[in-house]
RNA sequence: GCCGGUGUGGCGAAAUGGCAGACGCACAGGACUUAAAAUCCUGGGACCGUAAAAAGUCGUGUCGGUUCGAGUCCGACCACCGGCACCA
């Protein structure tokens, strides 16, 4: 253990936590709003720099990934991402910027609800227990957020705006020719004006087949119909399609949700189902979030991570007439460059034309594969992947090019959900078609030649030149890989069989839970005067929909939601019901970070003008929207959030469900970035002592309350920055928080008096006096600190630490800034006399890492500065808050050294190292070298090639 | 299999192509102390030397290349971590 406390950090701690919250130090300020002329940004930026017609500071959005409250606490991952924002912060604050950094609180979510289900305690009540602990746990490191914007995904007044947003996406439709989102509106108008929209309205499957036939319906049959179309435009809507349940946890999940076949959270089973769900539209969305990601700064392993989700790939959708049928098969490739050796088709066993085409003699046979395909979870079905299976339907489709009958198979290697789940199989150049032709059978022949004619063209899949393929129309042969398919793809599309395609691997996402604890829908369903059930969002007034009060958690024995118990609140009396589905965890954390903003607002989810401050960027609202920002615009004005950090875990889920939502808003016109999250960073993984994942079942779980009670939150903080990169994963080692705790006990004892420290200790050991912060004022100021002018030596160490320092944060290299104040403090604590001045920067530099002692050591300065010194200058006296103190520039010329020490190299080897005046030229340097006794062994007897000298670094002597 | 990241002392790590190992942990020796804790000082990559030094040689996962000079750039490979994975 760590022995004697270092110094009273169990006083100073809170007592300064207490005053930042009396004060509301680091609230910020929107536009509009004055500000009181004690508070410190008043005092650095004036009370009316927000009030309208000033020029506000330049923003900073600092943000971190709000915690999912969980029953277990804090771990010391998650003060990794906070301390760094929060030092940022700081150091921002400290540069002039009006920074905004909220924190609040996921709280939906699963957990609450088992335990609901348990024990029958209400999922608030789990729910506000928890966020009390986060809080307090989070406050007592001291963190510079603005608590008055503290979000509550659960709050009512927060999921208003939840569902108040999925309205929006209810009432708009994706226009593909503008490629953006418009309110539905406007394609209702539409519907009767525009001659080609009247077309398809007109094609639509479920529609009488003329325009004269529409006008001849029925009012009711028409509103039926007009109801189903817009229904099948909009961004919400409801689907039945196979999704993932999940009996255990009774509810459907989403894709991104579903891991190896098992739930991501408990790991239980799941199976496809088909079932009546929400979805939203994401797809329409693919090329968007895929082309933006271009224009954000986020790590490169991330980006790609959605790249690979939202899974583009360009090819061509082929038609295949099935033999003997009116129907055709349409498939889609990336490789129709090798059409003319696709010797046999497959279909997913789902695929709706299966049993259409299924001759009778293999009725049965396609049956019983089809049931065996059902019966496999999805896990089964990946991990047999190694054993390809299939069956012959009988039937032949075919090939466009060869005019050969090839046979249609069904195989689960063919997934229902991707392209248009049937497949061309090639199997000379696919490693799948390759193995099941092997398996079967079937014929495989060569259509791609490889470039080394020594490589086995069998099951070659890489790009090569094209061979046997020519009919009477057109030849591919002697083309490379690309070359043929452009002029296949131009041949399909003349000849009508086929066209260019881009597919995507990303599915709409599937949007609702039966589940008790998250945002019910703002959806009631009706009959129309035919009986048949739709659905219409209930209007705005009618927000928030709360969640009826229930007595027993679980889903109904039928399936049906928990909600589904409260027959009262879904019968409704005119008749129509709610929707007992509720939203799924994502919806809060899909735009939370837009309701800091404004997080009071009871009339908008956010102020224009909020917005516009916040998340615009004055330059880059200038800029033409149309164009993309350029990644980083190396002013300080950003658009969106100008940093947001926190884990890997939420690289495909909730960054890719706000970046929709967010371009959904945007062209709505209710923020004004394509992008909320301009640069984002990933904290590495804390692991155990062990070098092990932390778990509660390795038992080398940390919890930060037991290291802040022994070494207090500063050292804390310290420790979490010094262990390495910010992104790197690293061990803990509590010993290492011993040596950060000693860097500061060092920093204590340079400014306190040892004697006053004495007489501290003493009262203190009075019972009733130990927790006393009065005691505090008994420490004095060391008396080797004394308002004299610095020496150039300290100085340039000063100056060289205000360098180091800050242009670490500026990297976010958190490690190397905080070496760096060691060796000042190290260097500090041999000076005799200790120049004011310099202290007080060093203070600067401290406060944003170990904000606590920073405070009250800075506080000592100026109080002892009162007293003893009352005819200092105004500029050494400045005690406006440290928190706002204005952060330090260096001075490159007090660096300049007067004399260097200049490595002497002989062929690149390290001899010797000589003295040279900063000015001196290249012969005076060379002359020294030559004359170095430590090189002469090394030169002596052979000749100088050549001199290499790098003017104040190095000097290299090549001989020969 | 594909994509991304990382390999440097006993450990966490640091190094615009220019003195490898800053800073810290752990360790060892010393000072202070009745003693301990705390604090302060000193030491340290390996090898070879030596009474002790000095000098020297090797050394940043492996092999090769570019360069006066490579932890850093290029090529091939190996190991570990993370993600994706029958995506046509």
């Amino acid at each position: 253990m760590s022995g004697r406390r270092q110094y009273p950090f169990h006083l100073i701690e809170p007592k300064w936590q207490q005053h930042w919250d009396e004060q509301q130090t680091f609230r910020a300020w929107n536009p509009g709003e004055v500000v009181p002329e004690n508070h410190p940004f008043a005092q650095r930026h004036g009370g009316d720099a927000m009030a309208a017609g000033h020029q506000p500071p330049p923003k900073y959005y600092i943000l971190d990934m709000f915690p999912y409250p969980s029953g277990a606490g804090l771990h010391v991952g998650h003060p990794e991402g906070y301390t760094a924002t929060d030092i940022l912060a700081r150091y921002q604050r400290a540069r002039g910027r009006h920074v905004l950094h909220p924190m609040g609180w996921d709280a939906f979510g699963l957990p609450a609800e088992q335990y609901a289900i348990k024990t029958g305690q209400h999922p608030r009540k789990t729910t506000e227990t928890n966020i009390a602990t986060f809080k307090r746990q989070i406050k007592s490191l001291g963190f510079s957020y603005d608590w008055t914007r503290e979000v509550d995904t659960t709050d009512p007044e927060y999921f208003k705006w939840s569902q108040w947003i999925f309205l929006k996406l209810y009432n708009s439709y994706f226009d593909p020719e503008l490629n953006k989102a418009q309110p539905i509106e406007l394609l209702e108008d539409a519907l009767s004006e525009n001659p080609t929209r009247k077309n398809e309205w007109k094609n639509n499957a479920f529609l009488v087949g003329t325009h004269e036939g529409w006008l001849s319906l029925k009012e009711t049959a028409r509103s039926q119909a007009r109801n189903l179309f817009l229904a099948g435009k909009r961004l919400a809507f409801v689907t039945e399609a196979p999704v993932w349940w999940c009996e255990q946890l009774g509810t459907v999940l989403a894709n991104e949700e579903v891991v190896d076949g098992k739930s991501e959270v408990g790991g239980f089973p799941v199976v496809r189902k088909p079932m009546r769900q929400w979805m939203l539209r994401i797809t329409a969305f693919a090329e968007r979030l895929l082309s933006d990601l271009d224009t954000i700064d986020w790590p490169e392993s991330l980006k790609e991570m959605q790249r690979n989700w939202i899974g583009r790939s360009e090819g061509a959708e082929v038609h295949f007439q099935i033999s003997n049928s009116e129907s055709q098969i349409t498939v889609f490739t990336t490789r129709p460059d090798t059409l003319f050796g696709a010797t046999y088709m497959v279909l997913a066993p789902e695929h709706k034309l299966v049993d259409q085409i299924t001759t009778p003699e293999q009725r049965d046979a396609v049956a019983k594969y089809k049931a065996d395909v059902t019966k496999k979870s999805d896990l089964e079905r990946t991990e047999l992947a190694k054993d390809k299976t299939g069956v012959f339907t009988g039937a032949y489709a075919i090939n466009p090019v060869t005019k050969q009958q090839v046979p249609i198979w069904i195989a689960d290697y063919v997934l229902a959900s991707y392209g248009t789940g049937a497949i061309m199989a090639v199997p000379g150049h696919d490693t799948r078609d390759f193995e099941f032709a092997e398996k079967f059978n079937l014929p495989i022949v060569q259509v791609v030649q490889p470039p080394d004619s020594k490589t086995d063209w069998h099951g070659f899949t890489d790009d090569g030149t094209v061979v046997n393929s020519t009919n009477a129309e057109i030849s591919l042969d002697g083309l490379t890989t690309a070359e043929a398919k452009t002029k296949i793809t131009a041949w399909l599309e003349s000849r009508g069989f086929g066209k260019k395609t881009i597919n995507y691997k990303l599915r709409d996402w599937l949007f609702s839970r039966q589940r008790y604890w998250g945002e019910p829908f703002p959806i009631v369903w009706k009959r129309d005067a035919s009986g048949n059930l739709y659905h219409e969002a209930l209007p705005e007034s009618a927000l928030p929909v709360l969640p009826p009060k229930l007595d027993d958690y679980k889903p109904t024995p039928d399936g049906q939601p928990p909600l589904a118990r409260a027959q009262d609140w879904v019968n409704l009396p005119d008749g129509s019901t709610r929707e007992t589905n509720t939203m799924p965890q994502w919806a809060g954390s899909c735009w939370y970070y837009l309701r800091y903003l404004d997080a009071k607002n009871p009339n908008a989810f956010v102020s224009k003008d909020a917005e516009n401050y916040w998340m615009g960027s004055r330059r880059g609202n200038e800029a033409d929207k149309s164009t993309n920002p350029p990644p980083h615009v190396g002013g300080y004005e950003t658009p969106g959030v100008d940093l947001y950090v926190g884990g890997t875990e939420h690289a495909v889920l909730h960054l890719l469900y706000a970046r929709f939502w967010h371009k959904v808003l945007f062209d709505l016109g209710y923020v004004s970035t394509r992008e909320p999250f301009f640069k984002l960073v990933n904290q590495g993984l804390i692991l155990g002592e062990d070098g092990q994942k932390m778990s509660k079942s390795r038992g080398n779980v940390v919890n930060p309350d037991d290291i802040l009670v022994e070494y207090g939150a500063d050292a804390f903080r310290l420790y979490e920055m010094f262990m390495g990169p910010l992104e790197m994963s690293k061990p803990w080692n509590t010993k290492g928080v011993e040596g950060v705790y000693r860097f500061l006990g060092r920093v204590w004892r340079l400014f306190v008096d040892e004697q006053s420290e004495t007489e501290f200790e003493q009262a203190e050991t009075t019972a009733e006096t130990q927790r006393c912060r009065e005691l505090l004022d008994i420490l004095k100021l060391n008396l080797t600190i004394k308002d004299v002018p610095a020496t150039p030596a300290q100085l340039k160490t000063l100056h060289a630490t205000i360098k180091k320092v800050t242009e670490d944060l500026d990297g976010m290299r958190f490690n190397t800034a905080i070496s760096a104040m060691m060796v000042f403090v190290n260097e500090a604590m041999t000076w005799e006399t200790k120049p004011i001045s310099v202290l007080r920067d060093f203070l600067i530099l401290l406060a944003p890492f170990a904000p606590h002692v920073a405070e009250e050591l800075w506080a000592k300065l100026h109080s002892s500065l009162i007293t003893h010194h009352s005819s200092l200058s105004s500029a050494s006296l400045s005690s406006a808050s440290l928190s706002y103190a204005e952060w330090p520039k260096f001075d490159s010329a007090l660096l300049v050294e007067d004399t260097l020490e200049i490595p002497v190299q002989v062929n690149g080897k390290l001899r010797d190292v000589i003295k040279a005046a900063i000015d001196a030229d290249n012969a005076t340097l060379e002359a020294a070298a030559k004359a170095s006794e430590k090189a002469k062994p090394f030169i002596d007897g052979k000749t100088i090639k050549k001199i290499i000298i790098v003017p104040k670094k190095l000097i290299n002597i090549v001989v020969g």
